[in-house]
DNA sequence: TCTAACCTGATC
DNA sequence: GATCAGGTTAGA
């Protein structure tokens, strides 16, 4: 469910709760999915030295330095809860702090993960290592050298973790529409003049994203059970059929890379493949 | 580069 | 009963 503002909306509610707690113990509850990638006994009681985010990765850091790494895919949701507390349904996994909460990893659909890592086997983590630049760290000139590569659609090509990281299905949508740009053009169709719109709106939708807490389509909620405002905002995810706010013309629903798509056809109009020049 | 698969639940 | 869902990836 989460992409790079939902989870930045996670990491931003549990700092302030987590930083210079003790984990005592992580109790699993579902087999699989916790990864240990650390060798030894086990590493509690640990202390927590901060948190923070990589992509649409929550990573906890701990003394040593190690690291607990979670990855919340499609349903996976945390929150720091009294210990006594009767888990919620699907809780896979159980940390225990210091200030008598747990913090508690639950997943309908268990596509999530939580790992311990070192610093090094963090890096050596394919997925990890292959990760492209944060959306608020690119140069027009990276981002169409990134994204602007390859006959697949514009809209797989933002979703590449390894081009650009953090970007869901939610936000190319957001994205794309507010770029004036066609979901299924090929990348290397858009012209080079549209990378600077294509930057300015990837960062302000991210952004105020983040502002609005993101966005809850069905079941995402913050670490303190809040859901996210942002789907107020949204022009065209989840609006198939329903005017677009900028023009009026109804809002289209195709499948793009696999995907639920949603896109206005007059304020994006598909551009036809173009035979492109290469430098080298 | 695209599909199917991983899972469960909600909705049609 | 079939289809869909905010992510990622193994395999064709």
């Amino acid at each position: 469910m989460p992409e790079l503002p939902e989870v930045e909306t996670v990491v931003r509610a549990l700092r302030p709760r987590l930083r210079g707690r003790e984990v005592l113990y992580l109790q699993e509850d579902h087999p699989g999915v916790f990864l240990r990638h650390v060798d030894g006994p086990d590493p509690w009681p640990r202390r927590i030295t901060g948190i923070g985010r990589r992509a649409k990765l929550i990573l906890v850091e701990l003394e040593g330095p190690l690291l607990l790494v979670v990855h919340l895919r499609m349903t996976g949701h945390l929150s720091l809860t009294p210990a006594a507390e009767p888990p919620a349904r699907h809780t896979h996994v159980r940390i225990g702090l210091d200030s008598g909460e747990e913090l508690r990893f639950r997943d309908t659909r268990r596509f999530g993960r939580l790992s311990l890592e070192t610093p090094g086997s963090l890096a050596s983590l394919p997925f990890y290592a292959s990760l492209g630049p944060e959306p608020f760290d690119l140069s027009i000139d990276e981002l169409q050298s990134r994204i602007g590569r390859g006959s697949g659609s514009l809209k797989a090509s933002l979703l590449d973790q390894r081009r650009v990281a953090g970007i869901g299905n939610i936000y190319a949508d957001e994205i794309l529409h507010a770029a004036g740009l066609h979901p299924a053009q090929p990348a290397n169709t858009v012209l080079p003049k549209e990378f600077g719109p294509l930057l300015v709106q990837m960062q302000r939708i991210l952004g105020s994203a983040i502002r609005g807490g993101g966005s809850t389509i069905r079941d995402y909620r913050s670490a303190d059970g809040q859901a996210g405002q942002f789907q107020n905002l949204h022009q065209v995810f989840g609006r198939g059929g329903e005017p677009c706010p900028t023009c009026e013309v109804p809002i289209r629903k195709i499948r793009v890379a696999g995907r639920g798509t949603h896109f206005c056809p007059a304020c994006q109009p598909l551009r036809r493949r173009r035979k492109r020049r290469r430098s080298t």
